[in-house]
DNA sequence: TGACAAACCACACATTTGTGTGGTATATCT
DNA sequence: AGATATACCACACAAATGTGTGGTTTGTCA
């Protein structure tokens, strides 16, 4: 399944105008989208959903007011489970999608979405901590965290591990919370902390 | 907060078809309502929604197609957090609603609604397996479950527990995940089994 | 230069959709 | 008997909404 393909400016403002609708449960209508966007022509707005259609972003009813649907191309509202992070200095490329979880109001409070995404957890080095192999951690991105906070960390191999940070005597390193793994204190950098384990029987 | 008032069976009708076309994504108009319901009249539609606004479980917006939402009174796709649960003999009466936990497709997949509720954890009395207290544990209601299930089990004194679900020798009973706890032999009642752990930090 | 796409607009028109008025019939409660 | 609620229908009409045709301008690519 591909991604997103190339949007200009304003058909990615369309496109997430719709999205902001859709998000806030009713679909605009046309004339919604022309009058949130500027346009004076009903025409100029289909055109933009045209165009979009025909770039597989969205899907539509005829005749059918507000019928307007996101295609799965658009992962709106969801948050990628990552089973492998390839972490490059600035962003995160990631490498292994195994599917989404939607970013629900309940579980998480409608989030902005570039910043959370979730890893399938590997392991037991954090069993102590109430977190088993195979559950999911929802982690938001930031480039820091607090003593004590559980944080996805990338270490100098390029590996990216759950563990729980700490801080002595003003240097931070990393523990697991399972006694059979030493704390690591080579070089590593924080992606992001721990918000929200799930797990499914 | 009040509960839904009493409706009369086409008025549950009318309701669950909004809710159904919501959960589609796209609510329906006012004459796709009296087409699934068989009314030949606008007219018709409008004295149900009009009644189903006075008791307080649906908003409109004037002159706005498709511009039907459903109130907080109706807990659509949703699930209550319990922190008491007082269970009589067939159905369990919620005492103590802490709130809702929304049943998104990624995490429950789409569920039938009555048949799950969600608990808060209390205690460390499932500790080794990775349930926590302040946990919130989903549980789908059943009468019985399998061996090394954990479940939710109503004991004699009327307490609930998650616990998991042994056998021995054709008989059941119940054992906790952490050491300082012994097992239990008493008499119980197993009321649904856990699908799903979510914890937040 | 010509072809093409992006980015617009103006309208006319057809449908869909919401609104409003005015009915009928049945049952319940006071 | 009268008031009230449920449970419908038929229309007419107005507004909202989608469709379609035919433009203009600007820039890019060949």
């Amino acid at each position: 399944m591909e991604n997103k393909p190339y949007l200009t400016p304003k058909q990615e403002k369309v496109l997430n105008f719709i999205q902001k609708r859709i998000g806030e449960r009713l679909p605009p209508t046309i004339r919604e989208i022309g009058e949130e966007l500027g346009f004076k022509s009903t025409g100029t707005v289909r055109d933009y959903l045209k165009a979009l259609i025909q770039k597989g972003l969205v899907r539509r009813m005829n005749n059918k007011s507000r019928a307007i649907e996101l295609t799965e191309r658009v992962n709106f509202n969801k948050i990628p489970i990552i089973g492998t992070i390839m972490a490059g200095k600035p962003n995160l490329a990631y490498e292994e999608i195994q599917g989404y979880v939607d970013a629900d109001d309940l579980f998480l409070g409608r989030l902005g979405f570039d910043d959370v995404f979730a890893l399938r957890v590997k392991g037991d080095s954090m069993v102590d901590a109430g977190i088993l192999d195979g559950d999911i951690a929802i982690i938001k991105k930031r480039p820091n965290a607090e003593n004590n906070n559980i944080v996805a960390a990338l270490l100098d191999n390029n590996e990216v591990t759950l563990k729980r940070l700490r801080s002595k005597a003003g240097k931070f390193h990393l523990e697991a919370a399972n006694n059979n793994y030493p704390p690591i204190f080579e070089e590593f950098k924080v992606i992001g902390k721990l918000i929200t384990v799930i797990r499914k029987y």
